[in-house]
DNA sequence: ACCACGACCTGCACGC
DNA sequence: TGCGTGCAGGTCGTGG
């Protein structure tokens, strides 16, 4: 389900309700997550919740004894509760807070993950091999031109890697690269500088503005709230193969790249 | 060092 | 109606 808009949406919907709490207990329905969940996630009863923060698609909830990191995967979703309706299927997880609010994690294929972390959260591998994050001035136009030097690897499946920027999934990679005018097949080092300059203008722009419009719902993707997100009546090309351009009107391509879906105009991108 | 690909899981849409 | 197939918003770990 969430690519970064919706994982940011997610977490600016649920962090007023977690800043100061006190979380009372630690509920695991399922612990079969991406990684199992270990039991020391117990250690997060009692502490403070300090701060929701985000790095990439991981949100952060720090407390003074350390982090609970949590993933989203392909299904996942949080909401806080209160009061909390008697737990579904597939509701993995449940931080419980003194004022009977809950924070609920539910995830279908259970690609997310639950992790404490006690160390400091630099030493923390998954986060330490992470690019910049697409929003902030460390993802640039020398940052790319570096990153995709010489690489003949296709741009959208370096788009999509975490080592060169996070947060780009599939929907995102395939609008930034239309709205950039760049084949998604294009070999990385063969786009120039100028190219590379508009590329990440747009990554920044369509991240911006789905995370405005309250991210991108396909299937189910609902803020802390409840409700949907309306980027989906913006996107030019995920889920459009075959449907004509908006821009030309010659149909849309739908390749594979990666094993993913991958939808452009083979007029307008080059 | 780089890259492609399998693996992890459930649910749903589709065709027969 | 039921069954098999393929696909879905992610990303780590592996083997070449």
């Amino acid at each position: 389900m969430p690519e970064l808009p919706e994982v940011e949406v997610t977490r600016q919907g649920i962090s007023p309700h977690l800043i100061g709490a006190v979380v009372d207990k630690v509920i695991v329905r399922n612990p079969k997550l991406r990684w199992p969940i270990d039991p020391t996630i117990s250690h997060l009863e009692g502490q403070t919740i300090r701060s929701v923060t985000r790095r990439a698609k991981y949100l952060l909830l720090d407390t003074e004894a350390g982090t609970l990191i949590l993933h989203l995967g392909m299904s996942g979703s949080l909401r806080v509760l209160n009061p909390a309706p008697t737990a579904e299927k597939h509701d993995h997880l449940d931080i419980v807070l003194s004022s009977g609010a809950v924070l609920r994690l539910n995830d279908p294929r259970r690609f997310g993950a639950a992790i404490w972390w006690a160390l400091p959260i630099e030493a923390q591998p998954l986060l330490k091999q992470l690019g910049p994050e697409p929003l902030t001035d460390d993802f640039n136009v020398e940052h790319l031109v570096q990153a995709l030097k010489g690489k003949t690897r296709a741009i959208k499946l370096a788009l999509m890697d975490n080592k060169i920027v996070v947060g780009v999934g599939n929907i995102y990679a395939n609008e930034a690269l239309f709205a950039a005018g760049i084949n998604p097949k294009r070999a990385c080092g063969s786009v120039s500088k100028a190219r590379l300059t508009k590329l990440v203008e747009e990554v920044k722009l369509v991240l911006a503005k789905a995370i405005e419009q309250g991210g991108t719902t396909l299937k189910d993707f609902t803020n802390a709230d409840g409700k949907p997100g309306y980027f989906v009546q913006q996107l030019h090309v995920y889920g459009r193969g075959g449907l004509p351009c908006d821009s030309c009107g010659s149909s849309l391509q739908e390749i594979k790249l990666g094993q993913r879906a991958t939808v452009f105009c083979g007029k307008c991108q080059r």
